[in-house]
DNA sequence: GAGCTTACGTGACCTACATCACATTCGTAT
DNA sequence: ATACGAATGTGATGTAGGTCACGTAAGCTC
């Protein structure tokens, strides 16, 4: 699907714009195209964009001492994903974005953002909607981690996103569950 | 502080309502008192409301099998709680809420929370910003969680809200850092 | 004040997972 | 096809934290 098709479908599940202020919303959004291991956000540099994942998928990551990384998100088509914090705050990077599968994306920036709010009042009820609904995703995701072990956030991770298995290299699927890859890789060849 | 002062002043870090229109807004909330103990939302039961805290200290949790409690949040004045999953998606309530310290708080319904939202669109503003904090505040916490042991949870947990120390037993500050009480007695009287 | 419940401390033991080390396989560029 | 780095499998060993068990202290309730 086009880009501008999914963004379209994708709004107006939460709110009903015009085709008028649909195409005058999407005039604010840039189109962009990432190889696989292309950088989108570093740490330490500003933050201007957020990005509506159109095709492929991007990879929200913290680093710690320049040897752990925790993966925070999956962006998959549909799904939005920035340095949120930096971008809110105008503060540097924390968080890294790159991408992972060859990708399209629809770049929306910081400015843009927040004048499309106050123009329109359904755009500002959009985002909050998208916002509450990453709180929710967040908090749930926080409760699997203190509730269930390991194997159990594998299952779940699988289940909600059978795409990842193919798409994205075991020792990612390991960061995201906050796990070495090497207990990963043990849990699902079941050495008991 | 007195409580319609405290949200008022609360509010204005985000926006700038006149005098009037935050009459109005406030005229839609209900005060409310909630003894040490006292149950404000309870898993199965329908969520209308969300709580804004003015004094005393209320708990967002979670129960496994009847057994284990997970904190999600222990709400401070001026934080807001409630089940928000249930809340927004008007579905029956997985989490509880209930009163740690004798309690004061502001009430607000799913509906005039959604009226006010379109009705005046600074308030709209305000509650995108508002979930935006408690986004970033769930992520941080998840990052803690998958890249600190328990001490150092422990310690940034303390540092944030020494009151807690206090007011707060120690196994639910346990059950906030998602270790046991036993673990966590170990940890503070620091048997190596 | 007696009795009960809730909070807390601490020892013994067990388990899930981390870490290190090394082998093997896969992917991509030449 | 060859070659090299990245991804993955797997063994050995260490450790944080869970679980169970029991004891003490501190609040409530009658």
């Amino acid at each position: 699907m086009e880009a501008k098709e999914l963004l379209k479908q994708h709004i107006s599940k939460t709110v009903r714009l015009t085709d008028e202020q649909f195409d005058y919303v999407f005039s604010h959004f840039k189109v962009q195209s990432y190889k696989k291991g292309q950088v989108i956000v570093s740490d330490g540099q500003k933050v201007d964009h957020e990005y509506f994942v159109v095709s492929g998928c991007l990879k929200a990551f913290y680093i710690t001492d320049e040897i752990k990384m925790y993966i925070l998100q999956f962006a998959m088509p549909t799904w939005w994903t920035s340095d949120y914090g930096a971008l809110y705050n105008q503060t540097r990077a924390t968080i890294n974005v790159d991408c992972i599968a060859d990708a399209e994306v629809l770049q929306l920036s910081n400015e843009n953002r927040e004048k499309l709010c106050s123009e329109l009042h359904q755009v500002e009820h959009f985002f909050r909607w998208r916002t509450n609904k990453g709180y929710l995703a967040s908090q749930k995701r926080l409760l699997s981690f203190m509730n269930n072990d390991t194997k159990a956030r594998y299952e779940e991770l699988l289940a909600m996103y059978p795409q990842l298995y193919n798409l994205v290299p075991k020792h990612l699927i390991a960061a995201y569950l906050g796990v070495s890859r090497e207990t990963l890789s043990r849990l699902y060849n079941n050495h008991k």
